[in-house]
DNA sequence: CGCCTTTGACCTGCGC
DNA sequence: GCGCAGGTCAAAGGCG
């Protein structure tokens, strides 16, 4: 009974599967009607997550088992061995009986393995084409805006880039390719500045503030300083050594600023990370102070934020983020900061910044396809900033308030599964959180996370259990290796039990 | 005792 | 050069 009883959990839960990966075929309803065990194993080769419903599920044959976990990273082969060794209570008068059954099944299982994992390579393969394709082709756009950017900084009336430069995420990280490492520290920031209360997203490219900053001559290459330069130029030497020493490699994203605006009644959003205030200072033009966190979960941690409330409403909690956590980050902390990162990467490399002020290049989108965020530019910040807006519900009508006077564009971060599965946006001690490496569905996450910080900003725990069910355990290998440069080391990394990756995901920013 | 918050002072960039 | 504003430091005090 056990036995049976097992394969039908199983088999649902491979129905599951199947259901969160539309791209799998569904190669059970040829033989779901001949046959149930079959499904196990091939069930088990996806998802350890599975897998270890099944652990928990019986418990009594794991007691008694070891084989049941190893079962996930074996073969196979192995899983349908174990499957059939699992059972301790199974009589053998019915293992006799089944065994002749059994043993074909089992050779089933293997032929059916063998098939899948074939497809699944193949899949893997096509998906790594698409995206070198999709690389190749975003390094031409990533040209051509330069180009267009120098028109623009001749004066040209040409403010209006192409829709596709600011959606295009990984514009930034092509023109910092020369950079060493850059990608490691996504900056994230809570933007809270009065003039972005009423702006649904804003951004700002770092290179064009940079250059558009007098006195500000924080050339790409000098990353080590911009640290200092965005959030403490006025730092003692001290801290700006340490932040030297630790985020050498992080300058290219440092200049971003990813701000959050949420609902909020609480003074600070429960993001996951812990946090230490060292400042508190009144924002000009804003009744409200605006305070200053340090992450402290990690010594020399260099991610900060900003938390102010919204001028004009204070049900609003502006909360701003950069730098990367250069430890591991629990899953809540993750989420927050695979979003902020993936809203940082939409960093377009070439926006640019009047002397006045004012936004001088914006593009505009008419059609908001992405209600869970959106993106505008502003040119208002110092700094290269994006503002996710978490005061509508996903599926909320955007624009509810009065439109502000920079122009706006939905936020793309499901378009770009890429960004979150990309090395680019992990942080360097970290390889890849579980989440990054979940590259059947990325974006989907990020918008999970947006939407549920929308919803309720201290609902982080639903938010790692919700992220959880969603992506599921790290894929044995296939899945993630799609999203992933450096799959196989980060995926042995992250499918370890003990390894850090295991509870945390990090990403750059957030905190 | 350690950690955190508070808060005034200080530093730096920027505009005039 | 001066003043303003943003950002940070660090001493003091509170809390568990």
């Amino acid at each position: 009974m056990e036995k049976r009883q097992r394969r039908e959990l199983t088999f649902m839960h491979y129905d599951d599967l199947l259901r969160q990966n539309p791209g799998v075929p569904d190669r059970t309803l040829d033989d779901s009607s001949d046959h149930v065990k079959p499904h196990i194993t091939e069930m088990d080769f996806f998802s350890t997550q599975y897998q270890s419903h099944d652990d928990d599920h019986y418990q009594e044959s794991k007691a008694s088992n070891n084989n049941g976990s190893s079962s996930i990273v074996d073969s196979s082969v192995n899983i349908g061995l174990n499957l059939l060794s699992s059972s301790p209570g199974v009589s053998r008068a019915a293992n006799d009986a089944e065994e002749g059954g059994a043993e074909m099944e089992l050779e089933k299982l293997k032929e059916e393995n063998r098939r899948l994992r074939s497809m699944l390579d193949q899949i893997t393969k096509n998906y790594n084409e698409l995206q070198g394709q999709l690389f190749m082709a975003l390094q031409k756009q990533a040209h051509r805006n330069q180009h267009e950017q120098k028109d623009a900084l001749n004066g040209m009336a040409g403010s209006i880039m192409s829709v596709q430069q600011f959606m295009d995420p990984r514009t930034s990280a092509v023109l910092d390719v020369n950079e060493p490492s850059g990608y490691d520290k996504t900056d994230q920031e809570v933007l809270a500045s009065p003039e972005n209360t009423t702006e649904v997203f804003s951004i700002e490219h770092n290179h064009r503030t940079c250059q558009s900053i007098p006195g500000k001559n924080v050339s790409m290459e000098d990353g080590a300083d911009q640290t200092s330069q965005r959030w403490g130029s006025h730092k003692s030497p001290k801290l700006d050594q340490s932040k030297n020493e630790d985020q050498g490699s992080e300058a290219p994203f440092r200049k971003a600023r990813v701000s959050v605006r949420a609902r909020s009644e609480a003074p600070l959003i429960s993001d996951g990370c812990q946090w230490r205030k060292y400042g508190q200072k009144m924002a000009k033009g804003n009744p409200c102070p605006r305070a200053y966190y340090r992450c402290t979960m990690a010594v020399g941690c260099p991610v900060r934020k900003q938390v102010q409330r919204c001028a004009d409403d204070k049900s609003i909690l502006i909360t701003t983020y950069e730098g990367n956590h250069n430890h591991p980050l629990p899953p809540a902390a993750t989420a927050m900061a695979n979003t902020t990162s993936a809203a940082a990467a939409m960093l377009p490399s070439g926006s640019t910044k009047s002397n006045d002020g004012a936004l001088s290049t914006s593009a505009y989108f008419p059609s908001l396809r992405y209600g869970s965020s959106m993106a505008m530019l502003s040119a208002s910040a110092p700094f290269p900033t994006i503002t996710l807006d978490l005061t509508h519900g996903p599926n909320a009508v955007p624009f509810l308030r009065p439109p502000p006077p920079t122009t706006s564009f939905p936020l793309p971060l499901h378009g770009y599964p890429q960004l979150l599965g990309n090395p680019m946006f992990a942080p360097p001690k970290l390889p890849t959180s579980p989440a990054m490496q979940l590259g059947q569905r990325p974006a989907s996450m990020v918008e999970t996370v947006t939407a549920a910080i929308a919803s309720d900003p201290n609902f982080t725990s639903a938010l790692a259990a919700a992220i959880s069910t969603i992506m599921g355990a790290p894929p044995r290998n296939n899945g993630n290796s799609t999203m992933n440069n450096d799959e196989n080391n980060d995926y042995d990394h992250s499918i370890k039990p003990g390894s850090p990756h295991a509870q945390q995901s990090c990403s750059n920013k957030p905190g």
